[in-house]
RNA sequence: GCCGGUGUGAUGGAAUUGGUAGACGUAGUGGACUCAAAAUCCACCGCUGGCGACAGCGUGCCGGUUCGAGUCCGGCCACCGGCACCA
């Protein structure tokens, strides 16, 4: 008999989509298991081989969860709304609705092409209705807890998607979709307070089982820094307030430095005496793209603000203002004092412009560099600070600086708020209106959803206004609040909020009275582990952790975190060792690869190829060896001989072992081991025959992996019920371990030769096998035997003299 | 510049966390089967020397700790990812 892979595929496919053994009950008394993968955007180019990555991992796991009697949840969806469908759409003329159910159909016949174990009757789709009325529904609640606000802002504005962007969407100055110019725009913006949940986002990260490098990466994007806020008089009567992490350092503040944009710049406006000078280096300030002034950032630019002059208020000495595009606008106060003894970029300001460089920290050489070391210093030439240690005088400037008022300890954070509205069609409706009278009216949560209007041209306007604002219909409403004229906010949601909360949806998808029952969020919270891209780590990742935390805090999910455990799995390059693309040519459909080797094989090859947290670069040849091992099992199937025992003497041990193995493989995500594992038992299947029982546990085995063919041969086997429903198999530990142990004999350190001996035997037995061996006999003649070192099971060490 | 990570045969990668380096797969070589090829099955497969038993070397480089280092420590080099004038 052939395995005939299409045909038995297909037919198992429909087998479990029918008898639904993946569904997902929720309130079941076993135990729930909730294995989640980030779901796709469904693009016009179909399934990529990257995707079935994650996918077939996770499904594995949640196979083997099952297997293993729990009530698992393991469900899929469309992260459907987005550029690259609505820029489709335009360039073809369909609506973007038409194109994203297309794109879904396709997704959908490829998932199950592969087999995964979804619970199809959960899908999600964002950009239905029925699923972005909850997605409004939330940002109502934000705006309600005065978490969502309006802003007129310098923002991020993509040159080609004519768009605003998140901090977190510029990637070196460029949009991270399109790679396309970003530069700065002044513009009314719908804002989220992310960062009122800053610390709580880096604080509960110690609780979680997330990988170090994504807890690291979210810490550093959020970036706390501790230190102080200080007032400087100036000449002006206004104070310069200044955030600083060295307080410590204050005798050596020589001048200050305002960002161009300060807004003290424009209220000394009368008092400046060289204004022109100014108002052209804000100008040119403004102009550069963000990618242009980090480009520019070695050299050190900037105008001092001549007619007004700071306080040191420690040394009392007045000291110069400047404006200068190092000081960001957007951290801090926008203004510092600049230490240029102790700071690498004020020293190099201070060069550039001959301003004076005192030193207040010992240690270093001021003259060469600034030495920023905050260990090993000690204060000089700071008053009551002298003598001091960095540390203790950081603590006794700032006590000094909050008795006298004039200061107060500060934590700041690089994180900034999140920029909320997209000047776009394919995206949720913001469900507020703004009244002339009333200002910014919510709709009313009856009135939701609000639905996306039809519209004849999905382009953005040429003033960057989103393709809404055309819709005069739809955009003239009446206020909810006063019943007066009022007009719709035509912006629309980003392609980040369906996504930050769909694996809540998945627990209650139908549910049309709330966004999930609370029964459901009860019984599946949290996601037990989620496997995802490094690239969503301060993106999605952040964004839906942010949205969860409000979720708690106002009573509507039961857990202030989403997900229990968090993995990330690496790319999948071309043959080349190259990203995958179109212009390189080197691109791997994972049709192909279906319909020349199947499913199974596709699976298989895809968790061999290496670690799964490490980038691997395809091998047409490696798909051939997996699709050989797999003819191997068919194969072994016809050859195995009767007995419905138990595991036969010769393969008892190997098949504990493998149990254990491929058990403790799959929960640590070493799958390549958790195949090599399989093959080695088949390898040994082939020297000697496997029994019925034997290939019984290689079948439940190799089900999570290559389900199609471990259910048909479970069939034809004769094996009761479904292979993918089978328990998996127990272990007993006994089994696994020899009566005899084959250990290492060194002499000096260096491997001599190996010995046999008792499993557990005691170190005299051990010695006395090692130096009865013919070969250590001779190496021990004439010399001295001074010290033995024996490692139970493993080594004995002789040091000869 | 800062923060993470990686470096092992021709090749993808293993190695119980300090204890027999190279599991498993790919490629290659030899053999069986075949008129032949493919497929399949069996064997070999780190480098150097030797007919050989065997000896020496070997996990990016240099040093150290240890009876023993791919694994730990110090100093380099290369590559990958993230952040980047964050005061």
């Amino acid at each position: 008999m052939k395995y005939e892979f299409g045909r038995i595929e297909k037919k198992w496919q429909e087998i479990w989509e029918q008898k639904k053994v993946y569904a997902a009950v929720t309130g079941s008394d076993r135990p729930k298991f909730y294995g989640l993968i980030e779901f796709p955007y469904p693009s016009g180019e179909g399934l990529h081989v990257g995707h079935p990555r994650p996918y077939t991992a996770m499904d594995i796991v949640t196979r083997y969860k099952r297997m293993q009697g729990y009530n698992v949840l393991f469900p899929i969806g469309f992260d459907a709304f987005g550029l690259p469908t609505e820029n489709y759409a335009i360039k073809n003329k369909i609506h973007p609705a038409v194109v994203t159910k297309r794109n879904i159909a396709r997704f959908t016949d490829q998932l199950k092409m592969l087999g995964y174990g979804f619970d199809w009757d959960r899908v999600v789709d964002t950009t239905q209705p029925e699923y972005y009325h909850w997605t409004q529904w939330i940002f109502l609640k934000l705006y309600e807890k005065g978490l969502a606000y309006k802003a007129t802002m310098p923002v991020n504005w993509c040159t080609s998607c004519k768009c605003v962007l998140a901090n977190e969407e510029v990637v070196n100055g460029v949009c991270e979709r399109c790679h396309s110019e970003v530069v700065r725009k002044e513009k009314s913006q719908w804002m989220l307070k992310i960062t009122e949940y800053a610390q709580r986002l880096i604080d509960d990260l110690d609780g979680l089982d997330y990988i170090e490098r994504v807890k690291i990466q979210q810490k550093n994007w959020i970036g706390r820094s501790v230190g102080a806020e200080i007032d400087f008089d100036t000449t002006a009567g206004d104070k310069i307030k200044v955030f600083t992490t060295r307080p410590d350092t204050l005798f050596g503040a020589t001048y200050m430095v305002m960002s161009p944009e300060h807004a003290l710049v424009a209220a000394w406006a009368d008092r400046l005496e060289n204004l022109d000078e100014i108002r052209a280096y804000q100008e040119a300030a403004a102009r550069k793209s963000d990618f242009e002034r980090t480009e520019l950032a070695k050299d050190k630019t900037g105008v001092e603000l001549k007619g007004v002059r700071a306080v040191n208020p420690v040394t009392g000495e007045e000291i110069p203002i400047f404006i200068s595009d190092y000081v960001l606008a957007t951290y801090g106060t926008g203004a510092i004092m600049a230490v240029p003894g102790h700071d690498t970029r004020d020293w190099e300001f201070a060069r550039a412009f001959g301003l004076p460089i005192v030193e207040v920290v010992a240690g270093g050489d001021i003259e060469k560099e600034a030495f920023t070391d905050c260990e090993t210093g000690t204060m000089v030439n700071s008053g009551f600070l002298d003598g001091m240690s960095v540390e203790t005088a950081k603590k006794t400037i700032t006590q000094w600086l909050t008795e006298k008022g004039i200061g107060t300890e500060k934590v700041n954070y690089k994180l900034r708020d999140w920029v909320f509205s997209r000047q776009r069609y394919w995206g949720e409706p913001i469900p507020m209106v703004y009244c002339d009278k009333c200002g910014w009216v919510p709709l009313p949560e009856s009135e939701l959803p609000l639905l996306l209007p039809e519209v004849e041209n999905y382009e953005t306007t040429d003033n960057g206004e989103s393709p809404l604002d055309r819709m005069t219909d739809w955009v003239e409403t009446t206020c909810p609040h006063c019943g007066g004229h009022a007009r719709r906010e035509t912006d629309t949601m980003p392609q980040w909020a369906g996504s930050s909360w769909y694996f809540l949806r998945y627990m209650d998808p139908h549910n049309d009275k709330e966004l999930a029952s609370k029964e459901a969020l009860e019984y599946w919270s949290p996601v037990d582990w989620y496997n995802g891209g490094m690239e969503h780590t301060t993106l999605h990742l952040l964004y839906s952790r942010f949205w969860h935390k409000f979720l708690y805090d106002i009573g509507v999910v039961p857990t202030c975190e989403p997900y229990k455990k968090r993995t990330s799995h690496g790319m999948i390059l071309g043959e080349d060792g190259q990203k995958m693309s179109k212009s390189r040519g080197n691109v791997i459909n994972p049709n192909d690869v279906v319909n020349e080797f199947g499913a199974d094989t596709l699976r298989l090859y895809i968790m061999f190829i290496g670690d799964f947290e490490k980038a691997a670069p395809w091998s047409t040849n490696a798909v051939k060896g997996c699709k050989r091992f797999l003819d191997r099992i068919w194969n072994l199937a016809e050859n195995r001989i009767g007995g419905d025992g138990g595991y036969s003497a010769v393969h008892e041990k190997l098949v504990h072992r493998t149990i254990r193995k491929v058990g403790e493989d799959i929960e640590n995500m070493k799958f390549n081991t958790a195949i090599a594992a399989m093959m080695s038992l088949v390898n040994a299947f082939y020297e000697t025959k496997p029994n019925r029982a034997e290939i019984r546990t290689l079948l439940t085995l190799l089900s999570p992996f290559a389900p199609h063919i471990a259910e048909e041969l479970w069939e034809i086997q004769g094996f009761e019920g479904l292979a993918c429903q089978a328990q998996w198999p127990e272990y007993d530990e006994a089994k696994t371990v020899d009566a005899d142990r084959e250990i290492a004999v060194q002499v000096g350190g260096k491997l001599k030769t190996t010995v046999t001996v008792p499993a557990d035997c005691d170190d005299a037995t051990a010695i006395a096998a090692a130096t009865s061996d013919e070969k250590i006999r001779r190496l021990m003649e004439g010399k001295q035997l001074v010290r033995t070192i024996v490692v139970k099971n493993k080594l004995v060490n002789l040091i000869l003299k």
